[in-house]
DNA sequence: TTTTTAATGGAACACTCGTTCATTATACAA
DNA sequence: TTGTATAATGAACGAGTGTTCCATTAAAAA
């Protein structure tokens, strides 16, 4: 048999979600990639076979990795609505520095890439948020089914509206990253508005 | 003397901005402009001197337009706060199609561009949106002395809510531009959480 | 030890990028 | 009508793009 491959896929994977989650997908160059991840052309194409393939399957890990957090906030507490609380707060608040991006790396994508020229990457991308507020919904129809959350209130609406609330929180905070102002914003999203 | 400009100048800004908007500044190459604006590198680069300043100008276009939008939805009312939500409800629900993007250019342009690579462009941007805010400020102040809103309320702390939303909901309206859910969420703005 | 097979390195490709500049065209002053 | 100043043109430049190719290398199987 054959020589087997000495890098480690996931943290090359690792460190090229890492470039194209702070520079963007066409702010990334793949002289850029092979850079960070160390690896020359003939290795990267015999991986990933293309750029598009390479940041498609670094969004899907960026995906994949969130909600791994999602899941640990979950478990953290026996409470849905305290463990989605935490979740929040852990995005909001911890992402604010040193992060490639305090923006989340799906919106990013969703907001530079264009039908005419990436529909395939940017249908991925918006299939993967979409996966996050069915997420969202399940968690709060949970919590409604403990009464944590008024019975009458409908999950799917109050999911969007978190993933409207994270997604201004968080592209806001590259402007202002004022960690009290995004603070109160964060706790005013269960006690105000659809919630009450 | 010598021979006159033929193009119109507001006319060239226009059509830039159109295509930075839809595309973003590293999705539009010069020869995507060139054809856009019907002019050829030398005109170009005599007028605009560089990529990046055609980029300036283009986004400072942007935001004028968008200012004057915003006080045309002043003039119209003689409360400063239906003015405001007027004016939301312009920017969120109407935007929905036909433009370059339903997305703010503003905030396309903070989100794409890096301290790294484009620092001049996305100080300006961010110069940009802090302007707006400002002027959210300014009207909410009006909104309080004239009893729209309570006058315990702070005028720029309620600026900065209003940007996180109309950001969260036109980045949002990207994934789900459902009028009736986006309309839903641009009322709750001011029945909601920290204005009540 | 030899054979086999795939991973690796890195030069090179065709193309596109932002930009420059010598040339040509045009409108006005003299 | 001619001279002059400036706008417009478009070929071309060097650098950078994503990608290919293949000789070399290295390790597992025979």
């Amino acid at each position: 048999m054959s020589k087997v491959a000495k890098f480690d896929r996931e943290e090359v994977i690792q460190k090229a979600t890492n470039l194209y989650w702070g520079k963007g997908y066409h702010g990334t160059s793949m002289r850029n990639l092979q850079t960070a991840i160390d690896l020359r052309p003939g290795s990267i194409y015999a991986t990933f076979g293309s750029k598009d393939n390479l940041f498609k399957e670094s969004i899907q890990y960026y995906a994949n990795k969130t909600g791994e957090v999602l899941e640990n906030c979950l478990a953290e507490t026996s409470s849905p609505l305290e463990g989605l609380k935490l979740f929040i707060r852990k995005l909001v608040i911890e992402n604010l520095e040193g992060k490639p991006s305090c923006m989340c790396m799906i919106v990013k994508s969703i907001s530079e890439l264009t039908d005419a020229d990436n529909k395939e990457l940017l249908d991925e991308a918006k299939l993967l948020l979409a996966n996050v507020e069915n997420k969202f919904a399940e968690i709060i129809t949970e919590a409604i089914k403990l009464g944590e959350i008024a019975s009458d209130k409908d999950a799917k609406e109050l999911a969007s509206y978190i993933q409207v609330q994270i997604i201004g929180l968080r592209t806001y905070a590259r402007v202002n990253s004022n960690v009290e102002t995004i603070n109160k914003f964060v706790n005013e999203i269960f006690i105000g508005s659809p919630f009450h």
